[in-house]
DNA sequence: TTAAAGATTTGTTATCATTACAATTTTCGG
DNA sequence: CCGAAAATTGTAATGATAACAAATCTTTAA
């Protein structure tokens, strides 16, 4: 589970000009080593338990920060809810409409806007919507 | 402007047993005569002077309602609003970062999740974000 | 060491888009 | 014309996020 250690994400944390606080440090630790696309809500439930003073403004705060200095990116895949990412690369997602769990598919290349148009795309979102296999499984078993 | 007449809006409407009252065709007709992925709030705001009594309630089901009967479709290309698109083709959209408008992309071609990953998509969104050419020309000139 | 300044965190309140709900109005078959 | 069903309306509720100011922690310089 521990794809990273503390030592290389409070390195990241300063190279970015960030002062690894406690809370920081939880927070895109967790991130490293949960690659769930998780909301501002899932992560502050899930560190709550481990640091009981955590407020859920500083880990809006902490995401605001991290996605300003580039170090995760958001991932707009629903509205009404934002989701995080520490792979900044590009690459799709695939959102399941039963488990709601969201799929990495990096084989797809980066796509740019059509020459003629002119534009110049700063960042890109690619989102499918539809069932993961295992929900078309567990539908099929039913029927 | 008006690039349709009521008539095939209600057609259309009819069509897919939606039944074609005042306020209906006035959202549906609105979406088909001005093709900038207004949002709730827009559509209201721009109805209300020639409709009254239109209620805001009234708009959202009715965008609830004709994207039920895949009529329009919704862009979710930034969080925290819900934007209605009459062109339910497949195609890309570039939101402009300085103006917040949204141009449409047609010329990409519709794409699949990898073969290998066995997932289907049933519905997919491309979005680009950056400057658009007219904000980047104001800006120019500025410097 | 110490105290002020600055940075960070926290809890509470505000905002804003959307939905839920119940009451009112409109439509339509008999 | 009458009453059921459908549609609309206004208001209240929800839920994610932002604003804000007070409290706490960290850093700096005397
Ligand atoms: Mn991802
Ligand atoms: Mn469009
Ligand atoms: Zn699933
Ligand atoms: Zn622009």
């Amino acid at each position: 589970m521990a794809d990273i250690t503390k030592q290389k994400v409070v390195e990241q944390l300063k190279g970015a000009g960030v002062s690894p606080s406690e809370q920081r440090i939880a927070v895109f630790s967790f991130l490293h080593q949960n690659h769930i696309h998780p909301t501002a809500d899932t992560i502050y439930q899930r560190l709550s338990p481990d640091y009981p003073t955590l407020s859920k403004t500083t880990v809006y705060n902490t995401l605001k920060l991290l996605v300003a200095k580039c170090l995760i990116q958001v991932v707009a895949i629903e509205d009404g809810e934002l989701r995080f990412d520490v792979n900044t690369d590009f690459h799709a997602h695939f959102k399941c409409r039963e488990c709601l769990e969201i799929i990495d598919l990096f084989d797809i290349p980066e796509l740019q806007c059509p020459m003629e148009t002119q534009l110049i795309a700063e960042s890109t979102q690619l989102n499918f919507y539809g069932i993961c296999d295992q929900c078309k499984g567990k539908q099929e078993e039913q029927s």
